[in-house]
DNA sequence: TAGTTCCTTCAAAAGTTTTTGAAGCTTGAT
DNA sequence: ATCAAGCTTCAAAAACTTTTGAAGGAACTA
């Protein structure tokens, strides 16, 4: 964080006109602003650090959220002290995600950039696809895991000992499997829901408050 | 994964006594059933890093979770192929997450470790402690955003493109917040559901199949 | 055509995280 | 008291990730 100090600023290349010889007030609040815009961009990097991204991905897309108008490449970098390169990449990999859209200006050379505001939307796209990668790969191991130690309970000559740790692993295997099916599940019907409309689950979960039931085990 | 290959295995100082001189078959069958552990051990290991924790956590966590009885530091050690230093660190970490516990074995010097079993306490237990660090810092941070750009917009002589602006962004960080708080509940309340039963919660989304009656919520 | 602007790529540098293992500590046995 | 087993710590090394910026390319202008 100790990089903003000096991106003293403002995208002076936004508007290519007017610039300059404003009132001092001026200039102090649009200090101001940016320093507001690179605190909350900061936030939203950390944030999406935690989830897995890179922070600078969450950097670049709040700016882009936070802007009136589409910006530029040469813009995010001079804002957020990044190379060149950093921001091409950045850029690509959040149009890979698709949660940052790539504009054309009437009359402008270089490409401009605009955040996907449904942030909803933006949500479920990018966690069906991450949990297409992960979770759907640890479940189908949890299966082919499970097949192999029955395959292997079948077999011959296994003594006692052996016969009980294999069921047990079958057991406890069985609940990692059972645990990553429920967050599957949680994952795509939130997502379905959230595609349309977040509300009736919240409403939901914060309406029956908690059937408190004492009935416990996960099963 | 190129690791496992030597450590073929049983924590062979599990039981000091029985060692050697048993069938083929079972050796064979032993073997087999290592190779199975370890596999479904990366794939938590795996799994685990993903949400943000190290990756021989999650490793180290199956194999107690796996065996039938606790392990020394030791067994994990040569079971996962790690130094002594990273056993004594994972499990200590894993130990604060509350995930683990050591276990007093009669008239062996040596502490022994299990997993803790119930995955759901598991896993509430965690992430209510994550997300208080995570979730809720970034809440407080977007408040703090909202509250000074109220100040600003209060301030006196902006040009109109400047309030513009900032009443953009309030809208926006709005919006931002909003989400965070909304994920903030979700977990409470899926984590303290959880706590006592998921089941219902389940039920919920997958039962009621998801009202995609494009009107969404029943407001 | 040559010149300019802007974008992308990628090898190398910087930065970060994880792992190692030797040194030191603690505890219990002799 | 000394010794040994086992655990922990931490500085240094290795592994991995991210960032840099110069080189190259594409597309437009004059």
């Amino acid at each position: 964080m100790s990089d903003h100090a000096d991106h003293r600023g403002e995208a002076d290349s936004r508007s290519p006109g007017e610039r300059d010889g404003r009132g001092d007030r001026e200039a102090r609040s649009e200090r101001a602003l940016w320093v507001s815009e690179a605190r909350v961009s900061d936030v939203v990097g950390r944030l999406i650090e935690f989830w897995g991204f890179k922070r600078n991905m969450g950097r670049v897309w709040t700016l882009l959220y936070l802007s009136p108008e589409p910006l530029s490449a040469d813009d995010l970098r001079r804002l957020l002290g990044l190379s060149t390169g950093a921001v091409s990449m950045t850029l690509s990999e959040l149009a890979r995600w698709g949660v940052v859209r790539k504009i054309w200006v009437q009359g402008e050379r270089r490409d401009f950039y605009t955040a996907e505001v449904q942030l909803w939307r933006m949500i479920s796209r990018v966690w069906s696809e991450r949990e297409k990668i992960e979770v759907e790969s640890a479940i189908e191991a949890f299966e082919a895991a499970l097949k192999e130690l029955e395959t292997m309970r079948r077999g011959a000559s296994l003594d006692a000992s052996t016969r009980a740790r294999i069921d047990l692993q079958r057991e406890r295997i069985g609940h990692l499997l059972e645990l990553a099916r429920l967050g599957k599940k949680l994952l795509d019907a939130l997502l379905s829901t959230a595609k349309v409309d977040a509300e009736p689950l919240v409403r939901f979960l914060l309406g029956q408050r908690l059937t408190d039931t004492r009935d416990a085990s996960p099963r």
